[in-house]
DNA sequence: GGCCCAGATTCTGGATCCAATCACTCTATC
DNA sequence: GATAGAGTGATTGGATCCAGAATCTGGGCC
């Protein structure tokens, strides 16, 4: 990638951090877990102090809270914060969109369209494969966009929340991944109409759409679920 | 502020993470400088823990790079870097402008008035002081925005580079500072008539422009100075 | 029977210790 | 005289130690 932005630091916070990252953002540490150190550690085979910075690193992300002297949990983002997120992230999927006009070729909107098949409603089962796909598309459309800052804050935003709950939403309902694809479709005519304005709003709408479904989501878990009285149970790290 | 947002931390690191910071924003550490755990821990009166962890989350921020056991310096930001970074901050601030024409009371307009009235030119003289009124210009818009995400992600982007320089540039040349000011007076003008298109559009050339005189700067110091604070051929000293 | 206070346990956060890595220097050889 | 190599010093990174804070439990009191 880029070796100015591409911090290397020591490897070994940064593998824990991702580890830590990678069992958030599966679910397998869920939202709203408190994340201690020594359990951490112990798992991850390492001492303490690579995952007290690993901590740091995600709670600077957002991903994490660590409030002082008590520790660190899974943030549980409130439905306003997935709102204003994805107001943001809309407005920088737009640019990316509109930018990508300018500097698609033919061979880049064939393999986008061939990812975005993969999400073709009927083909395939709802699965995390699918999701997968989901963010591949966009992340392509970062990367033709070519500005390397632009892809890094809007992945930043989307490390903010655990891609289990999107990969719920996605596929909670037919609906949902019939819209998905059908904006990715007119997304898709956008580009290779070379209509940057078009692409722009679309890729817009889209993200609004999916930041609405997810915040939707999270308004209904704060509704029905007792987030608290969370004393050590199982903890699911295995 | 925001009790969500706010990750308090432990008050220690992010305290030091936070003087570091100020100490390379106010170019007291120049960019390129090594910034030594163990000097900076003595100067700020902490054991090297704390030290480490600021360094680590002022790594993830983009203001310095860690490379492995090697330490950290204050990065060197390369012109298609701040071009690319102001890209997205202007689009981003753009889109506050245009959040702010309907959200903006008749209060907030006068109070935007005179913070800018400060950078009339021939008032004062370039200092420090009329840079920080810039600055408060544009942090009063995303507060009147109203998505704290939107203002912090904008903040983050700012924060990857030294604000001594920015300075610096607006005062380079008085022409600069005319620029500066007369772009915020249409910015102002706009909020006033609530043409949210038109405010977007001048506050997105505005932050463009900005970034274009920030990014010659840099490209004036790689061409006239050795980058490397270049103890190469210097084994005859002392 | 419920509430409040005190002690003990657990965990985080700061400091210190130690090993490993890297840079720099001095020397020996070509 | 220049260059390659070994040795030494400095600095980072990981592990451990210790103190402070919060929570939980148990007992006493109302």
């Amino acid at each position: 990638m880029d070796p100015a932005l591409t911090t290397a630091s020591s490897a070994l916070v940064d593998e824990t951090a991702a580890a830590i990252r990678a069992r958030i953002m599966s679910g397998e540490i869920p939202i709203g877990a408190q994340l201690r150190q020594a359990e951490l550690a112990k798992k991850l085979g390492v001492s303490r102090t690579p995952v007290r910075e690993a901590l740091r690193q995600l709670q600077t992300g957002g991903l994490i809270a660590v409030v002082p002297n008590r520790g660190a949990v899974v943030r549980v983002p409130a439905p306003w914060e997935v709102r204003e997120a994805y107001e943001v992230r809309a407005e920088l999927e737009g640019l990316a969109c509109a930018r990508a006009v300018r500097r698609i070729t033919r061979d880049g909107l064939a393999e986008l369209r061939l990812v975005n098949e993969l999400l073709r409603p009927g083909d395939m089962p709802p699965d995390t494969a699918s999701h997968a796909a989901n963010d591949r598309f966009h992340i392509m459309i970062h990367h033709i966009a070519g500005n390397e800052r632009l892809a890094r804050v809007i992945r930043e935003i989307n490390e903010a929340f655990p891609r289990n709950v999107s990969a719920l939403v996605l596929h909670e309902h037919p609906r949902h991944r019939d819209d998905n694809f059908a904006e990715h479709e007119r997304i898709l005519a956008a580009l290779e109409a070379e209509d940057a304005e078009t692409a722009r709003r679309e890729m817009q709408a889209h993200v609004i759409e999916a930041g609405e479904q997810l915040a939707r989501w999270y308004e209904r878990r704060s509704g029905t679920v007792f987030h608290g009285h969370g004393h050590g149970h199982g903890h699911g790290l295995a």
